[in-house]
Formats: structure tokens, sequence, C-alpha cells
DNA sequence: GTAATTTACTTTAGGCCTAAACTATTTCCC
DNA sequence: GGGAAATAGTTTAGGCCTAAAGTAAATTAC
């Protein structure tokens, strides 16, 4: 057992609360994971989680999906798609057209590059994610899976969700 | 049970991999938690969380932390303090001074003002982090940190924490 | 039918964060 | 001692993200 670097978690008493203990530890994980992740998309793939996502999501939506479909899904600000969907149709992977039913909606769609593209880095990128995780086994990553769950719910009811 | 929003897992085919569903769930409290907290931070105290967390570091360490203790902590890079440092400085909040012993290094104090301010936020932040978890049991939250704390584990061992 | 409101999206200003290149100081090693 | 390497921190360019204000189209209410 080596020494762990110095986090978030350091020199915070023993005794306080376990909710304070639980969020940090939480965005520990999330924080090691996103860079360990953010690193190697673009080392690999020149291209960034948060593009990387959009893909997933029009990936999962063949019939495309509006910018705000997009924000709610993504869970980030409209402006911010607006920034990122530029982007990715400025390198060719989306393409953005007008709803005729109603003029102020757009539709974003993956083009064959895109999808291919895609298609190119989603078995890779689980791997990845799979071999971050293998330390837990299939009953505690499920168990996890509900506890995690649980949480989310109780954001919600919290009003977190607004 | 009312329908809940669209986010990051919607339409993630139900048979797929355990790993990625239990990253993107973990994203997903990890943002909804952040979004509260910056929301009430930004409102009621005119802050942000990386602010907060910094000044929450230095509460912990009377005799003050230097820029790179800083940056293992936090787990940003060097740059970030840097500039999180200025501001902070600029508010009155911490002061920085030269380490004798060793002229690269700098010492970063909270000042009076920036210990009566944190002092001021934490049994508040504290509330709405508890708050927000209130939905989870003791029982609940204790195994969850418990498994967290494997994950952990498992990321630094998958070499996640260079 | 038209004025007011709502909805979908964009723009702007600004904070957070990184990676890479840079400066200054210290340590290592001969 | 002196040059090479390591360490502490800063700077720069650029991507992500938000909140707030703005534009245009659709809907609601009268």
């Amino acid at each position: 057992m080596s020494a762990s670097p110095p986090d978030r978690e350091s020199a915070l008493a023993s005794d306080s609360k376990l909710e304070l203990k639980m969020w940090l530890r939480l965005l520990t994980c999330t924080t090691l994971i996103e860079r360990e992740v953010r690193r190697r998309l673009r080392q690999r793939f020149d291209t960034t989680i948060a593009r990387f996502d959009l893909l997933s999501q029009l990936d999962r939506a063949p019939r495309g999906l509006t910018m705000g479909e997009l924000s709610s899904r993504l869970m980030v600000t409209n402006g911010n798609v607006t920034g990122l969907t530029d982007a990715l149709v400025e390198e060719g992977l989306v393409s953005r057209s007008t709803e005729p039913a109603d003029r102020r909606s757009l539709r974003i769609k993956l083009t064959a590059a895109g999808k291919r593209f895609f298609d190119s880095m989603t078995p890779v990128h689980e791997q990845w994610v799979d071999a971050l995780m293998s330390g837990l086994t299939r009953a505690e990553m499920a168990h996890l899976l509900e506890l995690l769950g649980k949480l989310k719910q109780s954001l919600a009811a919290a009003g977190a969700t607004r």
C-alpha cells in the first residue's frame, strides 16, 4: 500500500459529517475519471469529453435532436450547446438543419463522417472506463449503481433538478 | 413518481455495460450537486465553488500551504491555482508571502477577513449538502462512502492519479 | 386579428481549467 | 565550483461552462 497523493479529503476531520465526506469523495472520483478520459481522448482522437458526449447523444437518436433536447440531455446551458455544435459542424461531424414545422428549432444530426468517427471511438472509450473500474466486483458495481440511483433521486427531491 | 427530465443516461440500452452506466450516473450526481451548490454560493455569498474549495483547504492548514500543495490538494494544475490565488488576494481573503528557505516557493494563508468569510459560509454550505443527501439513510450513506472508496482505489490502481 | 407572453436559440462577458512553454531557483553530481 | 537536471511557480492560448440579455418565431389571450 503506497501513500496516496493528497486530495480534497486530506485533513478533513475524521468525525466530520458523512454527507460532506461523501460529496468530496464523489467529486474526487469524478475528477479522476474525467482527467484520465480527457487525456486519452485528446491523445488518441484529438477531441474532448464535451464533444464526445454530444456525439454520443446524437448516436442514440438516429432521427436527430434539437438544440434544446441536446442541452437537457447533456445537462448544460443552451449557449454551451451552441458553441459545441458550431465546432462539430466546423469539423464536419454534425449537421444543423432548420425544422420546417417550427422555424425556431434546429435539428442536429450525425453526418456519415460523424457516425464513423464516433463508432471508432466508442469501443475504445468503453474499454478505458471498464479498466478504470476493474477493481470493483460486479456485485459492488451493481450496488454502487443502485446507491447512486438513490442519491440521484434524493437530489431531485431536494430540488437540484430545476 | 413524476417523470424525470432526460439526462445523460437517457436512451442508454438497458443491457449496456455496468461500468459505463456507473460512470454516467456518477457524473450526473456530481453535476447536479455542483450546479446547486454553485447557484447558492453565488446568490448568497457572491463567490464560486473553486474559491470556496481553496479557502477550505487553507482553513484546514493554519500554517498555510504552498502553491504546489494547494494544486495537489485541489487536484488542479499549478496555473489554475495561480489565477485563483490572484483573485483571492485581490479580494483580501488570502495572503501570499515568499518562503525565506526556498525562494521559489510561496506560502498562502487565510487573512483574518478570509477566515471570517469562510467561517460564515461553512455551516450554511454544510446544511446545503446535508439537505441534498437527506434522501439516503445513514447506513446507505456509509455504504456509498465505502464503495466510492473502493472506486477511488481502483482508479489509483488503473493509473488515473498520475 | 393583434398584443403579450412564451419558447428556441444565440450572443456576450466572465470564471474555471488544461497543456505547453517559460522563468527563476535549488539540487545533484562531477 | 560549475554545469545539468529537477522543482516551484507563471504565462499563454484555447476549450468548457454559466448567467443574463437579446433575437426571432410561435402561442396565448383577449
